[in-house]
DNA sequence: CCGACTTTGTGAACAAATGAACGAGGCCGG
DNA sequence: CCGGCCTCGTTCATTTGTTCACAAAGTCGG
């Protein structure tokens, strides 16, 4: 058990909002006053604030009443909370376009993130360095990941190998997975797995678009949905 | 009013399902047999059965009790519900790496959503084609929106640009925003956000990532959270 | 035509998340 | 030192979403 008041369970919901605040806070750090009042942290995370006050309670963080949350403070336990106080190796697999972009993206280094390896089953692309980085072969996956001490994979592949990859990161001893490939993959409870996928985004949104036009005169659709 | 049964009220976590459920039908679709039980589609969305079966009866579609649901009259219903059954014009905004990888990806195109615009601000980007299509400026987005019929709007640039460039869609007519930019933008409310950014989805995984190793014994993550 | 077997559709219990409301606790001016 | 003011922390009612469990409705073999 940690030493932190922070093993009450917390509500998956508030979880998910945490990295919002984390980067709403990045931005006023500094620049303005020392404190924030949970109002003002709410307009700029898109979100109430009563939410605000209850997701930052969730984990004993002290605001001042009359006054209102430390920045700094805050943003080391938001920080501590989510375990941004050291740097997370991932690896990326598969690099297309997408896996590409991704190697490649300046925000993932920024938040901690670092790309510390890259993997593909294409022959032609082992050997070629993405931003600096030497892309291995899908079967030297195991040794990089323990080598490395990699915990987080992204998986950029086509649909159909997605479900291999997958259980070739978890046989390696992964344990969170980021999915950006269109298919459901199935791993052991104990693995965390997260999916974002554009067209089902995209998808969504024509419902509302489809509705909005198709019902003359009845608007509203949704709001920020993360 | 539609015509359609579908006028009830469909639950947002219901939407958001559906795309999910289009693409577990289309990958059985000719191939295997006619028609599929909630059970199957359930396994292969990565969902719970009784789940498949209420969101499903939310448009009145018909199964056949005893025998499952006609994969062809489901792809059909969905699609139509989804607002599939013609293409979508889109606009992407931000031609760095990520919105060039978007320009390129089959993954749009294929789904009907069809990339009829890219705009930057960067005068030396402008002119230049990325995967047929000409980049314009930023200057130039009303004109596009309405020649072109857009009404989805891809915000791929950097953080700091994202609620202008915003909120010169809505004024050009766009009702639906895919927002990638690391930042929460504010729009009128007849028009729908959503929000992919994936520094955020990592820093959930380190959260719970974090947890696992914290407290020994204790595994247990999330699962499949979309 | 009947009875066994499947699988849907839905009512109701349960769980999670939200938002309003308000008391408690702390600052500040006089 | 005191009263007014501000903002947090928490309680509570409501809404939204999930899951169970079962009757209804259909197929199929004989």
């Amino acid at each position: 058990m940690g030493r932190t008041p922070s093993t009450r369970e917390i509500p998956e919901a508030t979880v998910a909002r945490l990295p919002v605040y984390l980067r709403a806070l990045q931005e006023v750090a500094g620049a303005e006053l020392a404190t924030i009042s949970s109002e003002r942290l709410a307009e700029m995370a898109g979100v109430n604030a009563a939410k605000v006050r209850k997701d930052l309670s969730y984990f004993g963080s002290y605001g001042t009443r009359g006054v209102g949350y430390d920045v700094e403070y805050l943003l080391f336990q938001i920080r501590r909370e989510l375990g941004l106080t050291h740097d997370w190796p991932c690896v990326i697999a598969g690099l297309g376009n997408l896996g590409q972009a991704l190697a490649n993206y300046g925000g993932f280094q920024d938040r901690g993130f670092v790309v510390a390896a890259l993997i593909d089953s294409d022959p032609a692309k082992v050997g070629t360095k993405v931003n600096g980085v030497v892309v291995c072969h899908v079967d030297d996956l195991a040794d990089l990941v323990a080598d490395r001490a990699i915990s987080i994979g992204v998986i950029a592949t086509p649909g159909a190998a997605a479900q291999e990859v997958a259980d070739r990161m978890v046989a390696a001893g992964i344990t969170s997975i980021l999915n950006f490939a269109p298919t459901v993959i199935t791993v052991p409870d104990e693995v965390s797995v997260r999916k974002v996928d554009l067209a089902v985004e995209l998808q969504i949104l024509s419902f509302y678009n489809e509705r909005r036009s198709g019902q003359t005169g009845g608007p509203s659709g949704l709001e920020n949905a993360g």
